[in-house]
DNA sequence: GTAGCTGCAAACTCTTTGCAACTCT
DNA sequence: AGAGTTGCAAAGAGTTTGCAGCTAC
């Protein structure tokens, strides 16, 4: 039993075949997949899964906040594993997303929002850009 | 003429009745309104206006930058007039929005998206708080 | 006069939900 | 056995669009 499903049956959740299924799409997603994503890929492996499932699995996951979700400014969700916290640049041309950390920036929205005097319990930060061309 | 309307018209859009209302409402808002916010106003000044006009208007607003679209993650669009840049602070227990600026924080994104091999073209920045309590 | 704009209603996209059947535990 | 889960299809919310008539320029 793989650790996300050991969290998922802690957190009182039955281990159903189609919620291993979707468990093992994300695990091993090296992108941003959204739902139509996740339902493809699990569909790839079990013909039969609902795409109803798929949400209701992925909502259950983001409340018990195994699983992120992100809205960038394309009309749908998107879902990555909630691991490390990091950041997302979306490549305009391309779609491609880079994540990325930064120290400097963690503090400074923690100041920002003491400041304006208010505790920071949740934030979104997303750069927009265009890869520099090299001459 | 309002200079809203004025930069309207440069763009080639026509200075129709309905054009004018949903501008003024934008004019005088002191918040970010959502699509139906924008229309129950409008309906005050003229009855007529039907929401596909408010869709339609916005997204041309848009278009030409007169107007910012956000997504803060509510399942809907709200809009505030293109003014001087600045951010978004959204206290969670009421819904109330603050905007602030920070010159530190320009610098970083820039220098951040600039070091992963990036031209900055936009960006989001929201901050989810609490207030916090005095004792 | 005519290109562009409008209201209306229908259509669209993404997401949620009621229900009867099924399945983990 | 029984609560939780599923697939299906229908419903919802927010937004867009085709069309015929209207209006600013």
């Amino acid at each position: 039993m793989s650790e996300l499903e050991q969290r998922c049956t802690e957190a009182g959740l039955k281990m159903t075949g189609q919620r291993r299924v979707i468990l093992k799409v994300l695990d091993s997603a090296e992108d941003h997949p959204s739902v139509e994503d996740v339902y493809d890929r699990a569909r790839k492996i079990d013909e039969s899964i609902s795409i109803a499932t798929v949400y209701r699995t992925l909502s259950l996951l983001d409340e018990l906040e195994l699983v992120i979700r992100h809205e960038f400014q394309e009309g749908y969700s998107r879902y990555e594993l909630n691991s490390d916290h990091h950041h997302h640049l979306i490549d305009l041309e391309t779609g491609k997303v880079v994540e990325f950390q930064n120290e400097d920036l963690e503090k400074l929205k923690i100041k920002i929002a003491h400041d304006l005097g208010y505790d920071l319990v949740d934030h979104r930060l997303e750069l927009y850009g265009k890869r520099i061309k090299k001459k």
